[in-house]
RNA sequence: GCCUUUGUAGUUCAACGGAUAGAACGGCGGUUUCCUAAACCGUAAAUAUGGGUUCGAUUCCCAUCGGAGGUACCA
C-alpha cells in the first residue's frame, strides 16, 4: 500500500476515535510537505475543520497526537497555519526504497490478454509534402503516449493513417509530369518525399502565376483561382484517378513509393513506428459504404442533388456533409471508413487519435457520427488534440517555404550535439561508431524533451536557433544525470564495493536522502497521472526534478568515498533506482539514454 | 459576427482551489587537490485589466483587452 493510502486510511480513523465522525478518505487532502517546511506529507486541515466543526489548528494538533501515538510510521509532526506536516519515519523510507530496488519495472504495469485494447492513430502524414516540425510533435506525442498507455496496463496499437489521395497529391503529380524532367530519387540524389514535396511547391508557384496572369487579363480573383488552368487539370486528374486511369494510377504509384521510402527513413530516425498503417486510397470506399448504409437507415439525408448530409441539429452543431452531390467524398466520409475497417480488424476498447487542435470540431462530429452508426467506443473516442508549434515568426506555412524540416532539424540537433561533445572533450575516450551513437542519443533528446515537455495542450513556441540547449531542464540533462550515475555504478562494480545493504543503518540520513527516495518512490502515482491526463509532460517534469534533486544529492554527498559500508551501500542502492527511474521515465517519452556521456 | 481555446519573470516552460507562484535560459556573482563542472550554489526579475464566489483564487464565474484555432461540397 502507498504511503498516502496508509495516511488516509490513519487520518480517517484518527477522526473516528477523536470526534466518532468517518470521514470519506477519497476527499482528504494529502500533499507533499513544501520544502520549506519540515515533513514529508501534509494534510490540508480547512475542508476537515468544516465538517468536524473544529478549529484548523486545533483539528490538526489532535490528529497530529494522536497519529504519532497509534501509528509507528509517524515520527514527528508540526502545524503551521492549518496544515498538518508529518514527518515519516526513517525505517519506513528505508523499507521502501528497499522494495523499489527489488521490482526492475517499478511503477509499470504489465498488459495481460485481458487489458483493455487502446488503438492510438497518430503521425498522419500527407504524401504531398515532407514531414515537419508540426508532424513532429504528433509523432512524439503519439509514441510517448502509447507508450505511457502500455505502463498503465494497456494493450496498444499504434496506427497510421495515410492520406494519399485527394486533389492536393494530384497536384504535386501533375507538376512532376509538367516540369520534373523524369526526375526520380535515384536521379537526382534527393530523398523521395523531398522530391515530391519540391513539385507541390513547384504547382502552387506556377498556379499563383497563372491566376496573376488572369487578373491581369480582367478576370476576377475568385473566378481566376477556380479558372486558372492548372486546378482544372488538378481535378482532372483526380477524376481520372477515381476512374482508375492506368496512367495516373501508375504515376500515383511510383510517386507514393518514392514518399514512403522517404517517411520510413524520418519515422526510423525520430524512433517511431506503427503496428497497423492503413491508407485513406483504401478506406474511402469503406467511408461511402457506411454513409450509403446510414442513408438506407434513416440516419444521415440524401437531399435533392444526391448529396448526403447529417443533421446534427439536435446535438447543438449544425448539419454536415458527408457525400458530395458528385458522389465523391470527403474528409469526414474517410474518417467513417477508416474507423469501420479498424473495428473490423481489432476489438477496440479505446480509440484516441493524435490530432491537432484545429480539428476539434471535427472530432466532435465524428464522436456523434460514429455513435450514431452504432461503433461502440464512438463516443468516447478521445481526441488527443495538441497545440500547434509556431516559429518565433509566427505561424508555419508550407507553401511560404516557413516550414522547418524534420529531416534537416533532426540533422541539425546531432551536429550541435557533436559539436558540444567534442568542445567538451566528452568523446575522447570513444570509438567513432560510440561517439556517433552518443551524439544521436543526445541530439534527439534535446529535441524530444523540448518538445514534449510543454503541455500537450498549448501552442508552443519553437526557435531553432535557440530552442535547443544542452544544460538546465532539458533531455540531455537528464541523461547526463543518468551517465554520472552509472559512472559510479561501474567504479563500485570495479572496486568491488558491496551496492546492497547488509548490515541495518545506523546514523541518520539527510533531508537530501529522504527527498530522494519521496521522489523515487512518486513515479507510479506519476506514471499514473500521465496516464489519465494523456500528457507526456507529467513525466518530463517529473524525470527533470528526479534529475536534479539527484544532482544536488551528487553533489553535497560523497558515494564511493563514504567509510561506513552500510551508509554507502545505500546510498549505492539510492544512486541505482534513480538511475533505473529515470531510464522507465525517458523510455516513457521516447528517449534513449546513453551509458557515457 | 458566432463558437472553442489561450494570456505567469526579458525569453521558454511549471504550479489536484492551498502555505512565501517553481524552474530553465539569458543577466550579475561564486564553487573544481574530491565519485563526469552538460554539474552545484547565491542574486535581481512575473500571475493582462476590473469585478465576483471562497477560510484561501494563477486555477472557478462574469466583463474588458490581447493571441491562436474553427465557423468550406479543403484535408
Amino acid at each position: 500500500m502507498s504511503i498516502e493510502s496508509i495516511i488516509r486510511k490513519a487520518v480517517s480513523q484518527a477522526t473516528k476515535h477523536l470526534y466518532a465522525i468517518s470521514i470519506d478518505e477519497e476527499t482528504l487532502q494529502v500533499q507533499k510537505t513544501k520544502k520549506e517546511f519540515e515533513g514529508d506529507v501534509t494534510i490540508v486541515m480547512f475542508p476537515l475543520a468544516k465538517q468536524l466543526r473544529q478549529s484548523p489548528a486545533a483539528l490538526a494538533q489532535a490528529i497530529g497526537d494522536y497519529l504519532q501515538q497509534n501509528d509507528e510510521m509517524i515520527s514527528r509532526f508540526n502545524v503551521i497555519q492549518g496544515f498538518l506536516n508529518l514527518s515519516i519515519a526513517q525505517d519506513y523510507w528505508v523499507e521502501t526504497l528497499h522494495a523499489i530496488d527489488a521490482q526492475p519495472t517499478f511503477g509499470l504495469k504489465q498488459a495481460t490478454k485481458d487489458s483493455p485494447l487502446v488503438m492510438i492513430e497518430y503521425s498522419s502524414p500527407n504524401t504531398n509534402k515532407p514531414l515537419h516540425l508540426g508532424h513532429i510533435r504528433n509523432n512524439l506525442l503519439g509514441y510517448s503516449l502509447a507508450e505511457i498507455m502500455k505502463a498503465n496496463g494497456n494493450r496498444v496499437v499504434k496506427t497510421n493513417i495515410v492520406n494519399d489521395r485527394g486533389i492536393h497529391i494530384c497536384k504535386s503529380m501533375l507538376a512532376w509530369q509538367k516540369y520534373g524532367n523524369g526526375a526520380t530519387p535515384e536521379s537526382t540524389g534527393i530523398k523521395g518525399d523531398h522530391l515530391v514535396g519540391d513539385y507541390y511547391v513547384k504547382f502552387d508557384q506556377e498556379y499563383k502565376n497563372q491566376i496573376q496572369e488572369l487578373i491581369e487579363k480582367g478576370t476576377p480573383a475568385d473566378q481566376a483561382k477556380k479558372e486558372a488552368p492548372l486546378i482544372l487539370e488538378a481535378q482532372e486528374m483526380l477524376r481520372q484517378w477515381e476512374n482508375n486511369d492506368p496512367e495516373v494510377r501508375q504515376l500515383w504509384e511510383s510517386m507514393n513509393q518514392w514518399v514512403y521510402a522517404g517517411f520510413d527513413i524520418t519515422y526510423k530516425a525520430l524512433g517511431v513506428n506503427f503496428d497497423k498503417i492503413y491508407y485513406e486510397s483504401k478506406t474511402y470506399l469503406t467511408g461511402k459504404q457506411q454513409v450509403e448504409e446510414g442513408v438506407a437507415k434513416g440516419i444521415f439525408q440524401k437531399r435533392a442533388d444526391t448529396s448526403v448530409w447529417a443533421d446534427l441539429t439536435a446535438d447543438g452543431l449544425d448539419e454536415k456533409l458527408l457525400l458530395r452531390a458528385d458522389g465523391t467524398s470527403v474528409y469526414m466520409t474517410q474518417d467513417i471508413g477508416t474507423a469501420k475497417l479498424r473495428y473490423d480488424d481489432y476489438a477496440i476498447d479505446k480509440m484516441i487519435y493524435v490530432v491537432g487542435n484545429e480539428q476539434n470540431y471535427h472530432f466532435q462530429v465524428l464522436s456523434i457520427l460514429l455513435d450514431k452508426l452504432g461503433f461502440k467506443w464512438g463516443k468516447d473516442l478521445v481526441h488527443f488534440s495538441y497545440g500547434m508549434v509556431e516559429l518565433p515568426e509566427g505561424k508555419m506555412k508550407s507553401r511560404e517555404g516557413t516550414v522547418v524540416d524534420a529531416d534537416d532539424l533532426m540533422e541539425e540537433m546531432i551536429t550541435t550535439a557533436r559539436q558540444t561533445s567534442e568542445e567538451l572533450g566528452k568523446l575522447d575516450q570513444c570509438t567513432p561508431e560510440e561517439a556517433a551513437s552518443i551524439v544521436r542519443k543526445i541530439g534527439l533528446a534535446a529535441l524530444k524533451y523540448f518538445i514534449l515537455k510543454v503541455d500537450p495542450r498549448k501552442n508552443m513556441t519553437f526557435n531553432p536557433k535557440e530552442s535547443v540547449d544542452f544544460n538546465g531542464n532539458t533531455g540531455p540533462f537528464i541523461q547526463y544525470t543518468y551517465a554520472r550515475i552509472l559512472s559510479v555504478l561501474r567504479k563500485a562494480s570495479e572496486a568491488n564495493i558491496q551496492a546492497v545493504a547488509t548490515a541495518p543503518l545506523t546514523q541518520p540520513l539527510s533531508e537530501k536522502e529522504i527527498s530522494l527516495i519521496q521522489l523515487v518512490n512518486e513515479f507510479p502515482a506519476t506514471v499514473q497521472e500521465a496516464g489519465n491526463s494523456y500528457s507526456p509532460a507529467i513525466i518530463a517534469n517529473y524525470a527533470y526534478e528526479l534529475a536534479k534533486e539527484y544532482n544536488q544529492f551528487y553533489h553535497d554527498y560523497s558515494i564511493l568515498k563514504e567509510e561506513n559500508e552500510a551508509l554507502r551501500a545505500f546510498r549505492l542502492e539510492l544512486s541505482r533506482n534513480s538511475a533505473k527511474i529515470l531510464q522507465s521515465a525517458m523510455h516513457l517519452l521516447g528517449i534513449e539514454m546513453p551509458e557515457r556521456m
